[in-house]
DNA sequence: CCAGACGTTGTT
DNA sequence: GTCTGG
DNA sequence: CCAGACGTTGTT
DNA sequence: GTCTGG
């Protein structure tokens, strides 16, 4: 899954690396908008659940003429508190660090912001994964492969897939199985029915809850500035983009309101399923980001397809220094070659190569593994 | 009707 | 706030 | 996600 | 074992 990140880039540099273009070819910045209950974001090489980072969204989301960009980049809280939720921020039962695609349009915390529209990207240059064995545990990061920097070029056949039909009221009643069919709309209307499947285990689960029409289109706004976006980007890697969803609090009805946000997460492509089994749904490119962030003219149903294991990502060990989140250093970051310092890895490894040959539970990537001659 | 939940991961 | 279980 | 705490009284 | 803090 997604439990840790780093975020290095200060706020300017962050606004520069997300630049972008509208349906009509005007490039802007997104706007920085700090968040509203006086928290900061801080650049972190080690970033953990409860801590403030930038995370993009729709201007639409905000008052018309208040942004100069259709997009704005906010820090919010890192483990969504749900709107409804009573008591102090810390005393959030749950853990909603991460949210499962498979579900997300099921359960309340995430149903009732996703229809409204509450979708946003998590910015990062990467996060971090634990690979575990038996009582090890090696610690990874993963950031957008520097091969492709558009599309995800190297799919793999999606294991989070989401399908859509349009029935009538009538055909999904009559389809319905063990009354697991809600209705939504109103009469006349038709029904969307969504079902959200998981390759791997033949479990499906049917939504018709979540539809089109509940999101307001908020009136399109054409007084964006242009900004002058020229020059050059002093970002070297693209910053990985995750999905995510957002909600509002207000601890109490005085008080300012507190964002946060959850991760999505899939089960994990092959890129990843070598380090761990689930991963964040990460968009490929800037389609993906718009058809994501634009809750206005992309209903829920479409943006759902959005979510899947993409395999764009590299990879590297690091040290495990990161796995105190009060580390912040480039080192969390570095890579380091495994086998070298822990001697015991290495001659676990020899020995079970020595016996079976080359075949081996692997440490890295089947590419790299096949270099082994 | 009211009360109570509302979540994920990993591990066995 | 909204859904489920009793 | 992982690391670290997990407790009270009285005295300075 | 489980919760809190980062």
């Amino acid at each position: 899954m997604c439990g840790r990140t780093a975020c290095t880039l200060e706020p300017d540099d962050l606004r520069c690396a997300c630049r972008f273009k509208d349906s009509k070819g005007r490039e802007y910045k997104p706007d920085w908008k700090d968040a509203p209950n006086g928290k900061s974001y801080f650049p972190s090489y080690n970033i953990a659940p409860s801590l403030y980072t930038p995370v993009l969204l729709s201007a639409q989301h905000f008052d018309a003429g208040e942004c100069s960009s259709p997009r704005v980049i906010q820090p919010m809280q890192w483990g969504l508190i749900p709107s409804w939720h009573k008591g102090t921020a810390s005393e959030k039962a749950f853990e909603t660090n991460n949210c499962r695609a498979e579900s997300m349009l099921e359960k309340m915390t995430y149903k009732v912001p996703l229809q409204k529209g509450r979708r946003c990207v998590i910015l990062a240059d990467g996060f971090y994964e634990w690979k575990r064995d038996k009582d090890a545990k090696q610690p990874y990061f993963i950031y957008f492969s520097k091969l492709q920097n558009e599309p995800d070029i190297n799919p793999v056949q999606p294991n989070v897939k989401v399908e859509v039909r349009e029935e009538s009221v009538e055909n999904i009643k009559e389809n319905s199985t063990c009354g697991e069919l809600k209705r939504i709309k109103e009469e006349g209307q038709k029904d969307m029915k969504v079902q959200i499947k998981r390759e791997s285990m033949d479990n499906t689960s049917t939504i018709s809850n979540i539809d089109d029409t509940d999101v307001k289109i908020g009136e399109i706004k054409t007084d964006f500035k242009k900004e002058a976006t020229e020059g050059p980007c002093n970002v070297e890697r693209r910053l990985l983009t995750m999905a995510g969803v957002f909600d509002v609090w207000r601890p109490d009805p005085s008080s300012e309101p507190v964002y946060s946000y959850s991760v999505i997460t899939v089960e994990s492509s092959s890129a990843m399923s070598w380090i761990h089994h689930r991963m964040p749904a990460i968009l490929a490119n800037d389609d993906e980001i718009e058809q994501w962030l634009n809750f206005g003219d992309v209903p829920m149903i479409k943006a759902a397809k959005l979510i899947r294991a993409v395999s764009c990502i590299d990879s590297h060990p690091v040290s495990s220094v990161v796995n105190n989140s009060r580390h912040n250093s480039p080192d969390c970051v570095k890579k380091i070659e495994i086998g070298k310092t822990k001697q015991t890895a290495s001659s676990s490894f020899m020995s079970a190569w020595l016996s079976k040959g080359q075949k081996v539970k692997s440490e890295e990537p089947p590419t790299k593994r096949a270099k082994v001659t």
